[in-house]
DNA sequence: CAAGAGTCCTTTTTT
DNA sequence: AGGACTCTTG
């Protein structure tokens, strides 16, 4: 408590009823709200069983509760510090009987989504040609973020899209139901609608959660808004932080209004603002709030620091993406070797994804450890996804989507044909799809070798789910299963390239490991619980990778994920017009304040140097494009910047880039 | 029903 | 450029 300034010690100490904290970048956010429970705790008698701290990201939770157990102990046992999603299945693993569905329900990602929504195109007879599937997915996830259901989504306009969403969703819900699977925005959805319609459970909840604090609360849709407001009525204790700045999610339903209402919305709100930085350099400072200061709408704040000018921000102009890569890990060598920084004070932000291959290239060429955060998925691999849908087969033998992704592999013999005759014999009966496989036999025009293979599977599967049911060892019973499935010889079969399919086996074992290592940590956990932590992307992986390079390895990430952190030295790259801001969101919104303010999250996590860089060239679907410089770039004062150019070209290479620069910058006008 | 060839689409950001 | 999906052929 003594470390903090006044600002911050108020924050700690004011909690009872609303309070709205207004944390500008690198203000000491987290510290506050760490020592705001730890106070709570300890000084205020609090048993940690009433304290819920909700915050957006798996790593922000963790952080926090290690922190918190770290100050407080044995004290802090009990206390939930989670996600909003996590915290959404909390409530309605609990519950969600009320809503008709079975506990162990099935959390479907997005490829799994799509599957039902194909399912529900085809039986509502809409054309996925004329209507893209991924659109309508996106307007139905939107209205989730609204709180608007199946039953109350109306066609807003009469174009195209809009009129099938409203014929799809209803099936498309009803479909999610009859497999026992909820989708992504659900988990918020229809935790909401459980806690309106049953007081008995709104009051558990509201008895249980007495005081609330949510972080990055500039980052909450409508739906998260009320899933708090709900649980904080009774009590009144409702702690919100965040930074309008910072809003970077407006994207999927954020809406940056609900923090600048708090106050209005809360009798008696008490207003905390945190101004004073303590990450960066003034210089960086300087630069992240000549950026932002050009955002038209915004609560007026003045960050300022004491650590000292520093450094100016240097630019590097490459030629090309392989170009940018190899001055920007170039540039890591030099201030490792001259700034005696080691690998993790160092970090890659992007806009998209995509741009971190480059920067992985490099990095291995010159044996530099990293991690990449974000990105192609582990779990959304092709041969990942076959693996996991097993699991969740045996789990959930009601949820379809899976079956039918596992049914036919590895492949036995169950085409097409025989699928039809299925589905149509289970809903004219309306038994299970599972079920159906168990009753094959009754089945008319499904050929013998067909009959035969179904009914082979329905019974090891039938089998599997019994020893899951009756025997410990999951780990060892799916090991079991998947040698008995010869899922390496399928594999090394239909891929010609055997060290791909030997990559792949190993990602199944992988997959395998991570259950067996959860059910050794967790004596507890079920398969719901595994699936569920995985669906939630919520995995443990301080094991292999860090450990092997000592926790010491420069991160590549986006500029979304990147929110809340903070490194000695950045690299911001790739800033260009139509990349940084995305040439998506300029269509949207020609003011790109939403990528302003993402420019303005990626320079204030510098804390000692940033470094920008930009390309002249950069090759897309295959083809080389030239590119513009970023207005962000003309936003940031001329003194704070320093040049530096390519010293692998030759001059007349420099002269090139010189006049692509000058005709880039004069076209960018 | 399986294998191979051809076509299309992608890259915004995440729980 | 590369992967996912569809269509055609054995």
């Amino acid at each position: 408590m003594k470390k903090l300034n006044p600002p911050q010690q108020q924050a700690v100490q004011n909690t009872e009823g609303p309070l709205l904290l207004l944390a500008g970048a690198g203000s000491g956010k987290t510290q506050v709200i760490t020592t705001r429970i730890v106070h709570l705790l300890k000084d205020k008698r609090i048993p940690a069983d009433n304290i819920l701290a909700v915050t957006f990201t798996n790593k922000a939770a963790r952080e926090m509760k290690e922190r918190v157990s770290n100050m407080a102990g044995k004290m802090a046992g009990g206390i939930v510090i989670s996600t909003f999603h996590s915290l959404g299945v909390r409530i309605l693993r609990r519950d969600i009987r009320a809503l008709g569905f079975k506990p162990n329900f099935s959390i479907y990602s997005s490829s799994d989504q799509a599957g039902v929504l194909r399912q529900a195109m085809r039986e509502k007879d809409i054309d996925p040609k004329q209507c893209n599937p991924d659109t309508i997915l996106w307007r139905i996830s939107g209205a989730k973020n609204r709180l608007i259901g199946p039953q109350e989504f109306k066609p807003l306009s009469d174009d195209r899209i809009e009129l099938a969403t409203a014929a799809i969703y209803p099936r498309y819900q009803e479909l999610l139901k009859g497999f026992n699977a909820i989708d992504f925005d659900d988990i918020i959805m229809l935790s909401v609608k459980l806690l309106q319609s049953n007081t008995a459970i709104l009051n558990h909840w509201q008895e249980r959660f007495q005081y609330i604090m949510v972080d990055e609360y500039q980052d909450t849709n409508a739906s998260q808004y009320l899933l708090i407001s709900l649980l904080a009525k009774k009590h009144g204790n409702l702690c919100v932080v965040g930074d309008d700045d910072q809003s970077i999610y407006g994207w999927r339903g954020a809406e940056v209004q609900n923090i600048l209402n708090f106050e209005n919305d809360h009798a008696n709100c008490r207003v905390i603002k945190l101004e004073q930085n303590y990450r960066s350099t003034s210089a960086i400072l300087e630069a992240a709030n000549s950026v932002i200061k050009n955002n038209p709408v915004r609560t007026d704040k003045a960050l300022w620091s004491a650590v000292g000018k520093g450094r100016e921000i240097d630019l590097i102009v490459a030629a090309s993406e392989e170009d940018e890569a190899e001055q920007v890990v170039e540039g890591m060598l030099m201030e490792q070797f001259k700034g005696n920084l080691s690998w993790s004070d160092m970090a890659v932000l992007y806009r998209s994804n995509a741009q971190s291959r480059a920067f992985e290239e490099r990095l291995r060429q010159e044996r530099i450890p990293y991690v990449v955060i974000g990105g192609q998925q582990f779990y959304e691999r092709k041969e990942v996804k076959d693996a996991i849908a097993y699991l969740k087969v045996i789990d959930n033998p009601s949820d379809e989507a899976s079956l039918l992704r596992i049914i036919n592999f590895p492949r036995r013999g169950i085409g097409d044909g025989t699928l039809l005759h299925l589905n149509q014999w289970s809903m004219e009966h309306e038994v299970p799809l599972f079920e159906a496989l168990g009753r094959v036999r009754e089945i008319d025009g499904i050929s013998e070798s067909s009959k035969k293979a179904v009914a082979g599977f329905h019974e090891m599967m039938a089998g599997v789910i019994e020893g899951f049911n009756t025997r410990y060892g999951m780990g060892a019973q799916v090991n079991a299963l998947f040698n008995r499935l010869r899922i390496e010889d399928e594999l090394y079969r239909t891929l010609n390239d055997a060290a791909q399919a030997r990559k792949r086996i190993e990602n199944i074992e992988q997959v395998v490991n991570s259950l067996a290592i959860y059910e050794e940590q967790n004596p507890r956990g079920t398969l719901s619980t595994f699936l569920e932590r995985i669906s939630l992307m919520d995995e443990d992986k301080p094991s292999e990778d860090s450990k092997e390079h000592g926790l010491n390895a420069v991160t590549l990430m986006s500029l979304h994920s990147s929110k809340g952190l903070e490194f000695n030295h950045v690299w911001l790259v790739g800033m260009e017009e139509d990349l940084l801001p995305h040439k998506r969101s300029i269509e949207e919104d020609p003011t790109v304040a939403e990528e302003r303010r993402l420019c303005y999250v990626g320079i204030t996590r510098a804390r000692r140097h940033l470094t920008i860089s930009r390309c002249q060239t950069r090759r897309k679907y295959g083809a080389t494009e030239q590119r513009t410089p970023s207005r962000f770039l003309d936003e940031i004062p001329e003194h704070l910047l320093i040049t530096i150019s390519s010293d692998t070209g030759d001059k007349e290479d420099k002269a090139v880039d010189l006049a692509a620069d000058f005709f880039s910058r004069m076209l960018g006008e």
